[in-house]
DNA sequence: GTGGTCTAGACCACT
DNA sequence: GTGGTCTAGACCACA
């Protein structure tokens, strides 16, 4: 499903939590499919249960993924008619700090205009 | 100069680090630009200046500041010629994993389309 | 494990970096070997914790170990398709000065010439 | 003569050292030549005298220069027939730390074998 | 005055 | 148990 890196400075629970819901953004887990149970996981991963909980229990906070007891945790799908704009601009705030800091880096205006066409093009690649 | 958010996840120390990056990335301290010195910093924010030297330090391996013993901490400026490749990159990561989580909130390729020509144009106010 | 020289004029936290940089480098501690933790060694060496992590931390920023939050401290295996190249260079310019030295204190081109000879070839007790 | 690196991690009064000594070892100032004044370096280095004071009196003590009152200081000339070999063996431990280091970055005996060929032929220049 | 180092002891998150 | 962060207060070297 995905790798942890132990080297990494993320914790483990933070690398769940961040894998997890790149593969449901990305539509690698489409709405409703069912995760693989915490046990299942932990195992997979060779981690502690609670560790796994525990990011499970932070993207069902998120509204990431919902769990049914005795069922099993699925991917949540998005409220398209709720967009939380408090969260779209955070990300927004964010892209802008990194476009900053592409510029300080040394990045034209063309340049970094050329990187996120690209990007937006790549977009094919996600849906 | 800026404020700290007690409340915050971030440790303390991050928050510096991230808050002066701003201020430097953004053109607002200038390369060579003397940053206040570690004691009056700890002052201002009243946290102890062991971690407002913490902050200083990350910084300086990251190449955004420079420190000259018994003088004071300056702004670096950035080596336009050695672009960092790894950097950017991660950065390019980052902002495609934003791009991605932006259409998982409902937004459509124009709209994100939008958002980004609109943060490039600001671009006038931070140079 | 090794021993701290108090009188040194060199700070307590340079020593416990040179030192352990000599075991790992020496290969004494071998790849994902794990290093003493921080509150073991700072026992150890009668110092403070705080020390300890700080030449640990200065050793991760260098790549010669890294750290999984939880587990442990470890030794970095050096990545061997990524030579420093600049590291490199700075190793070089410090030998060449020692040559230099060397003369000065009086050695023969053949003296000098020999005692490298007589490094190499001890090269075998190391690897 | 030589610059100073303001933004180097190095003090000042250590570069002047540094810088001094490198100058009389490498044959720039022969023995018997004279050093510029302290307030002369001084002033061409736009620093501290106090600072320039006190290199000149640690590589007096290094046996690098002497100094006579009322006409100056000189480079010394280094007495060949007493070598000193304790200092002969501090090097020798540095270059064997740094050859292992160039073993750890990834060269080969080959390699590390024509570094030193190289920097051993480089002599010419020197003498 | 500046930054650099160190201590003693505390609390937190993660495994 | 591990590392990560923070505080309060001390001393040093350098400019």
């Amino acid at each position: 499903m995905f790798q942890l890196d132990l080297k990494s400075r993320k914790s483990i629970y933070e690398q769940v939590v961040d894998n997890m819901k790149e593969l449901i953004i990305s539509g690698v887990l489409k709405p409703e499919d069912k995760l693989p149970s915490v046990r299942e996981l932990s195992k997979t991963l060779t981690v502690n249960p609670n560790t796994v909980q525990k990011a499970y229990r932070a993207l069902e906070n998120q509204g990431y993924l919902y769990t049914v007891a005795g069922l099993g945790t699925f991917a949540a799908c998005p409220d398209t008619n709720i967009r939380d704009e408090r969260l779209i601009n955070v990300i927004r705030d964010r892209i802008r700090s990194d476009l900053k800091e592409l510029f300080y880096l040394g990045m034209s205006q063309e340049e970094v205009s050329a990187l996120l066409k690209e990007l937006l093009t790549e977009r094919g690649g996600w849906k």
